[in-house]
DNA sequence: AGTGGATGGTAACACTTGTTACAACCTGAA
DNA sequence: TTCAGGTTGTAACAAGTGTTACCATCCACT
């Protein structure tokens, strides 16, 4: 078990006697089939959650808006370390599992007493915890870029291809058949070529 | 001096003599006048910046993009807390006065090791961190709501009115005559009026 | 080979937003 | 008062995106 969370940068830097330390606190430990929702908006975060396995979709919506793929995050990965300590403290995404999963769930006192104590556990996860929000930045900073082509063509840039239209249109926060629009614009203009991948930039 | 760093809820509960440790590391204080720069885009973060004194403007643009003001700061206020611990530490948003202010820079492993050594610092900084990332977090969500018309809806009701079209506008990351429009037709529908504070809801 | 499901391309049309331009209004300074 | 500068309202048109619908393709399964 320790092992697992050794997969972690978080933990990495820790011998098994310092991890057998945290886990003298109570913590859980849970398995989730594949489509099982994880968390729900609106759920309060008090404990680390650790996805030990599996990959999650982070799906953000409104009753009056189109519903936007956050993230897709895949073990070993820290879900919302940003709302472990933040003031309000409900979560504002919806998390689901798209595989089989295992996730830990280690109760915030006890992490921030370990926290306290081990420096470079402290050091990762302000790293952590910062890391989330300059991704954050970067996808508010791509709803200020103007029209869907150049957001387009940034995407590319910073994926490399795009492999499924329907996913990726979900990403951007798009409708489908706008994207799919776009795609074949940028392949007359030879900016973009299929391939085996998928959509890559051309040249 | 010391008292202008107790303003802030990060040091409100360390005595002077606290703090006092902390200044013995090497630190800045820098005045900047109306409309001077305090950060650059790609300006990489290596100290903890204090705003002490003054109101600022965070503005997030892109070459092919429109610019958006991702927010006005007003001290005491930690400037761009997420990027001091982040693996890319690169500051993504231009940063101007638009006041006269004061800034305080402490550097981070000096700050570090503070932190490490006063946890109620710690705690409150985690905090301050996190409400950053929900802040952001709603920042992305704002920008998947469908419709000016919903969002406008959505800005009013969290911010109670709004005082400038223009300045508005930019916030919203849209053109100020479609701004302009859409609270006609609001206004048209009776969903909100014009009082002397700008616009509100109405009922 | 046949079938059903998922994905992708495309077209026509409606709707929203951007752009540009101009006029009305307000405020402070000369 | 007059003037300049800034903000706002509005209109006409351009451009971009959403919606809906239909068809083609591919793949797994029978």
């Amino acid at each position: 078990m320790i092992k697992e969370l050794q997969q972690f940068p978080l933990f990495s830097q820790c011998s098994e006697e310092v991890l057998a330390e945290l886990l003298r606190w109570p913590y859980q430990r849970k398995v989730f089939k594949e489509y099982n929702r994880v968390v729900r908006v609106g759920d309060t975060c008090d404990s680390l959650m650790l996805l030990i396995e599996g990959v999650v979709e982070a799906r953000m919506g409104s009753e009056t808006g189109r519903e936007v793929v956050i993230d897709r995050l895949q073990a070993p990965m820290i879900l919302a370390p940003a709302f472990l300590f933040a003031k309000d403290n409900t979560i504002p995404v919806e998390v689901f599992m798209t595989t089989e999963g295992v996730v830990w769930y280690i109760h915030r006192e006890a992490f921030f007493q370990f926290m306290s104590t081990h420096s470079e556990v402290l050091r990762s996860f302000l790293g952590e915890l910062s890391d989330r929000s300059t991704f954050l930045s970067s996808k508010v900073r791509s709803f200020a870029v103007k029209g869907l082509r150049n957001r387009v063509l940034d995407y590319i840039r910073q994926h490399g291809t795009i492999t499924s239209v329907s996913k990726t249109a979900e990403v951007l926060g798009v409708a489908r058949p706008s994207l799919s629009r776009v795609l074949a614009d940028l392949q007359a203009e030879d900016l973009v070529k299929r391939s085996k991948e998928g959509f890559v930039r051309r040249r």
